[in-house]
RNA sequence: UCCUCAGUAGCUCAACGGUAGAGCAUUCGGCUGUUAACCGAAGGGUUGUAGGUUCGAAUCCUACCUGAGGAGCCA
């Protein structure tokens, strides 16, 4: 007997395979019953008939309990009326252990809050929806590695445990390394991607991020995973266009690979199809104005609000660049614009449909006395950054990168309305379980 | 940290000063094509916690706890 996944059933039509899974549904009427098997590649509705099953295993279907885990045998053959096209007819089936129904499966198909839902995210992330979106994740990073190692970049991981905070200014998660010693967990690895951009040329890490900032939205989390790309002799226009690439390459994946998962989230696939290049590129002196025309109050100098973002982005049917922000709302490393030194060499991408930042990054200050007055102006401990300063004393060059927050750009492609659903186990303020 | 909102059956909600209810889930019964199946019946409650007002509080007041949304900050 072959064991198929779901998601082959197509090529086994009329052969007997088995199937292993677990229970995602059952009807039942009298003397037939539709047990549907999920096995994490599909959701396969099966049909027992009475009068063609042995009573202990037909009795044994019929009485199921969700989420109960169980093998199937039968045939498969195409079927209209069946949820996927495909249905199996049931010859045999073997419980392999089966949901005790005093305590059943608490995620029921119907509706529930946020609170109990990711109180059971371990139990969750076995729906229709969690999975449609967790396997567009998948997709996404995929498809970054797959840009990256093929057009020349080396991955290089940077360190989770760091002797001090990248930007000083954000809060930051202490924690004891062995005795008297303090470590903070990495808001970015940036830093050390600019090491590693002067040996490798082109570099980028993919790893965790953790901010202890108590940011209480939905376009937070306390530990999100971050691509961060960093070029050697590169400058801003490099990071538009690796940047603009990047996300057409990754949205073309998910559209070509992910269609099901689409439909099952029933996000408007149109608007990906737009995603295409050239982005449009907008200054920030632009930006502020046309916000102001729209009636935000913000003032040149000031960052952009979630709303300031939202109401951008409204303009385009495809991600925005803004760049050249005033310095001193940037981190102390940005490149001073040659032109006009109180603008900082930095670009953040809006993704479309008020789904905010995805993208911040930008060229990096490569003049050793200019990085040296700006660790001053930011007082921040020099000692830290003697091994930076390095990196300008032994072969500097212009370079630049920038990062893109894997769950936002997961949340923008899936469509849906919060951070945390595009993570398999969120961490957020006030939740760390499960 | 600040502002707003919400906690009632396992879940989602109703009852808004006068006997705590429905759908789903569970159990029992019915049904040979169900699509979050349907039909009949049963069990299931210290209304987040602690005080207060009242003849009477899920309902009004105060404090606290828990959660959600937003602000600031950021990816």
């Amino acid at each position: 007997m072959t064991r198929i996944t779901i998601s082959q059933a197509a090529q086994h039509l009329g052969k007997p395979v088995e199937i292993a899974g677990w229970l995602y549904n059952l009807r039942s009427s009298g003397k037939i019953c539709f047990p549907q098997i999920r096995d994490g590649s599909g959701i396969m509705q099966c049909v027992a008939v009475k009068a063609q099953l042995p009573e202990a295993v037909f009795d044994a279907l019929k009485k199921l309990t969700q989420e109960s885990s169980v093998i199937v045998r039968g045939k498969i053959r195409a079927e209209q009326r069946a949820p996927g096209g495909f249905e199996m007819d049931v010859e045999d089936a073997e419980v392999v252990q089966r949901v005790d129904e005093e305590k059943p499966y608490p995620v029921s198909l119907k509706e529930h809050g946020p609170d109990f839902l990711l109180d059971h995210r371990h139990l969750w992330i076995r729906s229709r929806k969690q999975h449609a979106v967790l396997h567009v994740r998948h997709e996404v990073i995929k498809a970054v590695r797959d840009y990256f190692d093929s057009n020349g970049f080396t991955l290089c991981d940077t360190p989770i445990f760091t002797p001090a905070a990248c930007e000083g200014t954000t809060t930051v998660f202490e924690v004891d390394y062995f005795e008297d010693e303090k470590v903070y967990l990495t808001q970015s690895g940036q830093l050390y991607n600019e090491a590693t951009a002067a040996a490798f040329g082109k570099v980028y890490t993919f790893g965790p991020a953790f901010r202890a900032e108590k940011s209480k939205t939905r376009r937070h989390l306390t530990e999100f995973w971050m691509v961060e790309p960093e070029m050697a002799y590169a400058t801003l226009d490099d990071v538009k266009r690796v940047a603009e690439e990047m996300i057409c390459f990754v949205v073309g994946r998910v559209l070509a690979n992910r269609r099901a998962e689409l439909a099952v989230l029933e996000r408007e696939v149109t608007k990906l199809e737009a995603v295409k290049g050239p982005f449009p590129h907008i200054s920030y002196d632009d930006a502020v104005k046309t916000l102001q025309k729209k009636g935000s109050n913000i003032q040149w100098g000031g960052d952009l609000g979630g709303t300031d973002e939202t109401l951008l982005s409204e303009n385009y049917d495809r991600p925005v660049m803004v760049d050249r922000y005033p310095a001193q709302i940037k981190a102390f490393y940005f490149q001073p614009d040659p032109v006009r030194p109180e603008l900082a060499l930095g670009v953040d991408v809006l993704a479309p449909e008020g789904y905010g930042e995805i993208i911040g990054g930008g060229q990096r200050i490569h003049d050793l006395a200019l990085l040296e007055q700006r660790l001053e102006e930011h007082k921040l401990p020099r000692e830290a950054f003697e091994w930076y300063l390095d990196l300008r004393r032994f072969g500097s060059v212009p370079h630049a990168g920038f990062g893109m927050g894997i769950e936002r750009c997961v949340t923008w492609l899936c469509g849906i309305d919060h951070l945390r659903e595009t993570i398999p186990f969120p961490r957020m303020l006030y939740r760390t379980r499960p």
